[in-house]
DNA sequence: CGGTTGTTTGATAGGCCTCAAAGTCAGTGG
DNA sequence: CCACTGACTTTGAGGCCTATCAAACAACCG
């Protein structure tokens, strides 16, 4: 059921089979939401967080006039919210961009995980540094990069951590968001967005469509996103 | 030394005496840095973090053009690069933006506090993923909010950031900045940073000049930012 | 098959960038 | 005490990237 959040964690570290034991222990509930359904509102006090077992989430921002910024995709087997066993309540929206399934996980068996494993505390806490790198990431898109760039770089990210899953295909995988979606992601509007992919469709980079996203030149698309994967933290080392 | 480290973890939390001792002991060194010292190189590996105990720093990241992206500021008391205790290497790097004095912390010396204090863990863990929450809030504001009102933003972040450590006099805070340092936070150029900072002026909202921003009408550049404090979690609270 | 959601296209506008140069100021040294 | 320097700020003109507004088109669905 996890299987996909473990292969995650072992991407970047070890995880042993009593700790394992341990991380599945923690599931207490299974939950579907629909799309564009709310997962995890903003400023309410949380005794859970949630792993995506299946689909597409985001966590989102919005301004009071309805302008709005997806601050991360969440793909399987990702924790959608562990930051809440912390921050016990959070400044953003965790919404399905897609139909989702979740795991629900109490905080009280996160606390009691960290006490018997230290080193799986690590290893969570690794799990939220490395979403902060993602936002770092993002800002650097956001501010800095142009929006062909941006948009190459968003699907480049998206190769990579949906094939740490076995989610990519050849260089194919499915992504079922919106054109507006993408837009919130990249802080553009969803007509630029249109244009952006036909631009790097004519170029010969990639193609989505139909809720799929076609890389026909990793190499170029890569460059012109100057996508550095290091930043996804990719080493399998003890944390 | 580290009081204003300490006045800053106790804004969130509580910290006893057997905790505070334990983070005094955590301190190895004390190091200068000028102002646009390179403190911490991206991608290389580490076995310390560190405590900014003056001066103002940042994060960054740039594009191999030179454009640049600073994805988080810091100031007196903040921990400048926590999350390398569980990444062990940096995606950005950490920079002196004015003349720096920093506290050197090794790994090993959290490691140990970590597994001493399972509460402390989540001080630290918290912290980080206050971090996080900032990043987050940045994204908004570099994704959908315009010039004033992104400057507008960060100047009430750091009104309250500074104002936690006793930095704020009044409504006027030290911030010895140039213009091009709050272009590469705010995904501008300096020319408009310096055409934004006049606007603001004409509207009566603040002074930026001579390494000082002087706020006058708070309730207004508040408004203008749709600035709301709760992404920073200043709730006193057991974490 | 009408209704709804999402995509595509076109025309126009504007916010911010680019390039360039002048102005200001603190620090340095003769 | 003043020329000199370098870093930073300010101003101006022009242009581009992306937004805005509007409407047509396509695809899905009950």
């Amino acid at each position: 059921m996890i299987e996909r959040h473990l292969m995650k964690l072992r991407a970047r570290d070890e995880v042993d089979a009593e700790e394992e034991e341990a991380i599945r222990g923690t599931v207490a509930e299974v939950r579907e939401y629909r799309s564009r359904e709310v997962i995890v509102r903003s400023h309410r006090a949380l005794e859970t967080s949630n792993i995506l077992l299946s689909g597409v989430a985001c966590r989102q921002k919005d301004l009071s006039d309805g302008r709005r910024q997806i601050t991360e995709l969440h793909v399987d087997g990702d924790y959608t919210d562990l930051h809440s066993f912390t921050l016990k309540s959070l400044d953003h929206e965790v919404m399905a961009l897609t139909d989702c399934t979740l795991a629900v996980i109490p905080h009280e068996r996160l606390q009691e995980i960290t006490r018997r494993f230290p080193h799986l505390t690590r290893v969570y806490w690794f799990a939220t540094n490395l979403d902060a790198a993602i936002h770092r990431e993002w800002a650097l898109s956001l501010g800095r990069r142009n929006a062909a760039e941006r948009m190459a770089h968003l699907f480049c990210e998206l190769h990579v951590r949906l094939g740490l899953v076995g989610l990519v295909d050849g260089e194919s995988y499915a992504l079922a968001l919106t054109q507006n979606d993408l837009a919130e992601c990249l802080g553009l509007t969803s007509v630029h967005v249109n244009r952006t992919l036909m631009q790097l469709r004519e170029d010969g980079l990639l193609e989505f469509r139909g809720g799929r996203v076609t890389i026909h030149d990793l190499p170029r698309l890569r460059a012109l996103a100057e996508f550095d994967e290091s930043y996804l933290y990719l080493e399998r080392r003890r944390r």
